[in-house]
DNA sequence: TCTGGGGTCCTAGGACCC
DNA sequence: TCTGGGGTCCTAGGACCC
């Protein structure tokens, strides 16, 4: 059986945990700049209160309705995450950690019910964080036992589907817009067919099914017919992109506010790549106005610049990024969105040398080890290029934001008897 | 005033090779 | 009338996920 670790509510979760007061009370965290809302406990959910809500036009109603507001705090869910990873880990041996609040699992054997109660448990013991868990033979039917996991009480957070009439009678119930892999395209073509359920979906006509959705439509059909296309893969793959963008808290109209933004997301980039052990051959770098001021001039710009030889080094990844900015910055427009993509991306170790490269990679490898060394210890960018800027009048806006309880000493949690 | 960030996979079409 | 057959690689765009 295949089964799919769910955190709930995640980040609400995770806010929780270092908030007992705040139990059973709405909570909903924010995007970042506070933008919209990104996750609910399941009492906002009550309310009413919408994924991807604006918060500024729901203020009043998260204050007339005592809703617990949070800024996005991604230092704390990371590190919460890894923690139900772990105590996971200590329970099962084959495990793909699929996102940052899921994990598949493989159970072999008849116990796996039994197991997974068990595991749940020790999850929430140990780290705080409730979790349901969806077991089947499948991935995508277990996402579907998660649902049911979730949305059954009675079921104190695990549903294991394995008898052919449990599988027809959950397909049944699970709309096609619900099924893992089918979204809003996918799901208006699926519903002007008559197709509105998983069940109706995995006895459709597999040559429609070829055409209109090609083979991940045909996979996904097989999928909920019991055969596994997704097998449960516990080696962490090298990532084939890494990007830094962020929407401005205050919007960017020149070039040189454009270029300390730009400048310190290229030096997120190449610190993500060193962390990653990898190298990338590519940097884009793309600029956006403000989409929901329509009456402005709007432009998306984009520009890729490829590179010679393959790099982590922030200088040169910053170089290569300031010149595609150069390229497609236009005076007229002001920002509300940047961001870098550094793509192409090869082992640090498997790097082809360039016949004509005049840099000494390996005086660079040492400088950047070092700067890693000293920001790790000292804080992020304590050692910065000079264009990174100090004033960062383009940062976000994180009004609400919570300590930073397990990750900084300086916000650990005091406890008063 | 105010609307997130970070990824993956698939396909069609163009360009090119022998 | 009629103009081969079999490939690879790259890119942009679409769709989807959390």
């Amino acid at each position: 059986m295949i089964a799919l670790v769910d955190c709930n509510n995640f980040f609400a979760s995770c806010e929780r945990v270092f908030r007992p007061n705040l139990k059973s009370q709405p909570v909903v965290v924010l995007s970042n700049n506070d933008g919209c809302v990104i996750a609910r406990s399941n009492e906002a959910k009550a309310l009413g209160v919408k994924m991807g809500a604006p918060a500024f036009k729901n203020e009043e109603f998260f204050e007339r309705n005592g809703v617990n507001v949070f800024s996005s705090n991604f230092a704390l869910y990371g590190d919460m995450s890894k923690r139900v990873m772990d105590t996971i880990k200590t329970e099962v041996d084959d495990m793909e950690v699929y996102s940052i609040d899921e994990a598949f699992l493989v159970f072999e054997g008849p116990a796996a019910e039994e197991r997974a109660r068990a595991l749940r448990v020790k999850v929430e013991r140990w780290t705080g964080i409730p979790v349901s868990i969806g077991l089947a033979p499948t991935k995508t039917l277990a996402k579907i036992a998660t649902r049911i996991a979730k949305k059954m009480p009675e079921m104190n957070g695990v549903f294991v589907l394995s008898s052919s009439a449990d599988m027809e009678r959950a397909l049944q119930r699970c709309p096609v817009e619900d099924i893992w892999g089918i979204g809003r395209r996918s799901a208006a073509k699926l519903q002007s067919l008559g197709v509105t359920n998983a069940l109706k979906l995995a006895f459709a006509d597999s040559g429609w099914i070829r055409s209109n959705l090609s083979v991940t439509g045909v996979r996904l059909q097989k999928e909920l017919q019991g055969t596994v296309c997704f097998s449960v893969n516990d080696i962490t793959l090298r990532k084939k992109n890494i990007r830094t963008a962020r929407s401005f808290g205050k919007e960017v109209s020149n070039l040189a506010g454009l270029r300390e933004s730009v400048g310190t997301f290229a030096v997120n980039c190449a610190r993500k790549l060193r962390k990653e052990g990898s190298c990338c051959s590519s940097v884009t770098v793309f600029v956006n106005t403000n989409p929901f001021k329509p009456q402005a001039t709007q432009y998306n710009g984009a520009r890729t610049i490829k590179l010679a030889v393959p790099t982590n080094d922030n200088l040169e990844i910053v170089d290569a990024a300031i010149r595609a900015l150069r390229e497609i910055y236009r005076a007229d427009c002001t920002y509300k969105k940047a961001g870098v993509i550094v793509g192409n991306i090869v082992p640090a170790e498997q790097v082809q040398l360039g016949l004509f490269d005049s840099v000494d990679r390996t005086k660079r490898g040492v400088l950047m080890k070092s700067v890693d060394y000293i920001n790790d210890k000292m804080g992020r960018d304590k050692v910065r290029l000079a264009v990174q800027g100090f004033d960062r009048k383009w940062r976000l806006r994180q009004e609400r934001l919570s300590p930073c309880y397990t990750t900084r000493f300086s916000e650990i949690l005091t406890v008063r008897v």
